[in-house]
DNA sequence: GCAAAAGTACACCGGCGAGTGCACTTTTAC
DNA sequence: GTAAAAGTGCACTCGCCGGTGTACTTTTGC
């Protein structure tokens, strides 16, 4: 009879070795965030991931195939966050305001302490010469929403002759502005936290006067 | 007879050290900003300056230090910017939309290329652990405009309850969206340049039918 | 002119970190 | 049980880079 779950107690070769990869992953994508990627060790990668080095290696080529395996990774994340955001936030039939504060909290929540898209952005802002992931990556999450906002458009909930535009724009006033905020706190200890909430809600009210 | 203009032909003493100084400092800011901290090699800055390395060590302790000097350097020229900035082109009696897209376009020009803002955040954002510079940093900027804002707010120009939160907005549709853009841009060459000029008149205009 | 300040050239040290080699143990498959 | 796959521990190389020591030349002040 065979066993239930037989992955979890005895993994089986290949789902044990791919264990051992996230793992790797896992750890360097801690600390590319926290130490950036030249403070980050090799050395200290494996130990976090409770691994050897030999390990690593034999999964990874070198220190900047892992920092590429890592920004891929944060990318889907953050693509699917966006995408699931969209779809059960931004729902038709339901106030807007109400609507967008709870879609940009989501974003915000998701993308800051975790990983996802501050922490992305500083990744690749902190690498110039390496090879860069493949483009249009920060393009497409601004493609979806704009797409719901072509919707909301249509059926009279917003008025924006540039639907683009209006997603830009209210990224910039909510999500943004947010990000901003938590990331000067971070930087600066001993300020009180940002009112998150209020940042978002002051920022769809000026984008509602703005867009209908 | 005293010689005119002593200084650029024979510098003096005090002179002269001060200019390597300078030179220095100049070489530097211009690698941490291509390069980032970590990648910016000491003997590179010295090789810039067209100083040896020994003199180099002769001004600053260590590299850290010249990181620290680099920093303050690059905020006061930053708020001295945006004073002037605010001064010369958010002046009253002048059409608002035109003035405050001037406004935006200046900074933009400024900050980017040269040195500022985006720059500045970019390297402080890349070191975690180096002595932190003394803060308010980010706030006295955003506290020039909110004055402006008050003010604009009070003859009537725009309707503003809290001044600060509009000039966060304003700065959010025009400025970040504006540097955003050509820090994508910069990050992949083979799209065609950002519109500037669109961006930020798309920005003041969203901006004016929020806020007024 | 001359002494001192400033700058230079260059060799050098020490540490660190990326990546490797290898002999060894553990785990999995059958 | 056994062989191979996967993982481990550790010592090692090698290049890079921050920082120093020193003997030397250039510049400046007077």
């Amino acid at each position: 009879m065979p066993r239930i779950n037989a992955e979890v107690q005895t993994p089986g070769r290949r789902l044990r070795s791919e264990g051992k990869k996230t793992a790797i992953l896992d750890a360097a994508e801690a600390l590319f965030i926290t130490e950036g990627y030249e403070r980050t060790t090799v050395d200290a990668i494996a130990a976090l991931a409770q691994v050897s080095k030999r390990t690593l290696y034999n999964h990874f080529s070198d220190k900047e195939i892992i920092f590429l395996r890592v920004l891929s990774r944060v990318n889907e994340t953050l693509l699917s966050t966006i995408s699931a955001a969209i779809d059960e936030e931004l729902t038709t039939g339901r106030d807007l305001r109400e609507a967008l504060a709870a879609f940009a909290h989501r974003i915000v929540d998701r993308a800051f302490g975790s990983s996802d898209y501050l922490t992305f952005r500083r990744l690749i802002s902190q690498q110039q010469l390496v090879p860069r992931p493949p483009g249009a990556i920060r393009d497409r999450p601004l493609g979806m929403l704009e797409q719901r906002f072509t919707e909301l458009a249509a059926d009279g909930s917003i008025r924006a002759s540039r639907p683009r535009l209006a997603a830009q724009h209210f990224t910039a006033l909510t999500i943004s502005l947010a990000q901003e905020a938590l990331l000067d706190h971070e930087n600066e200890k001993d300020t009180e936290p940002p009112d998150i909430d209020a940042i978002i809600a002051d920022g769809v009210d000026a984008f509602l006067r703005a867009y209908r």
